[in-house]
DNA sequence: TACATAAAGAATAATCTTTATCTATTAAGT
DNA sequence: ACTTAATAGATAAAGATTATTCTTTATGTA
């Protein structure tokens, strides 16, 4: 396991091994859900509290360490702070891409005829993956 | 008051006046969050359940007579289904449009790229109104 | 390296939020 | 008007999230 003790306290967070390991499961698996963070946390730490995994993620996202995906017909999933990026999400396994898209000129000209000062976009595209066609 | 009573059945949902109005506080409204649309129909049927509302809710989306709208930072809204569109939502006061914004070509080619069949997008364009600069 | 202290973890209670259950009422077709 | 299946309201139950309390620990400083 790496040590993201660094990135943690960049972020003036604490150090613990229960958020070390919150840290290592998000760069390990992508994208994450309470319930399913709890459970991987279960594995490493037996008497961990689903309290713990709630505060910390809270925690985090006031932080900007971890940003949380809002998902259609889903459960929001969280992933580490990136560059900004879109969500491709496949509705027959439920597995979630990341994926580039430049966006700047669409959204540069949807500002100029909204006159909204648009500084964040949240993309979700939905269908079927490769595997699932 | 319009009657929505034929839109309600063409959706296979029987005509009731709880359900007429919560149509017509969404045509009205454009935006609502189950607590905004209780405290509406509340000012209507004083005595209607909490459990009413979500019950109608779900009906409703799941035939398609409204959609689901999640938005970072804040709950859900519903919307009347209609065309496909994006959101603009103000961070400031928390205003919500809708917002025509072309994405065949885009999404075409994000498809051939990803190999992903996308037949959806739900896009949400934050910052601040024009009201909010 | 040990110490002091503020912060964090675990356990659990409390507070939402949403769904389920039950009975009386009502929409809609005949 | 009558019948019936579906709905509304009341409320309990379940599920999700947050707050509280006490013990433990990470971290800065001597």
């Amino acid at each position: 396991m790496i040590n993201y003790t660094d990135t943690l306290r960049e972020h003036k967070l604490k150090a613990t091994p229960q958020r070390i390991a919150i840290v290592d499961a998000l760069l390990l698996n992508g994208h994450m859900s309470t319930e399913s963070l709890y459970s991987i946390m279960l594995a490493k730490f037996s008497s961990i509290s689903l309290a713990t995994i709630y505060k910390n993620i809270n925690l985090m996202l006031e932080n900007s360490l971890i940003y949380e995906v809002k998902l259609p017909h889903a459960k929001s999933v969280y992933e580490l702070t990136k560059s900004s990026h879109s969500h491709l999400l496949c509705k027959k396994c439920g597995n979630i891409e990341d994926v580039a898209i430049d966006l700047e000129a669409l959204v540069d000209k949807i500002s100029k005829i909204t006159e909204f000062q648009i500084d964040k976009t949240d993309f979700v595209l939905s269908g079927n993956c490769k595997n699932c066609h």
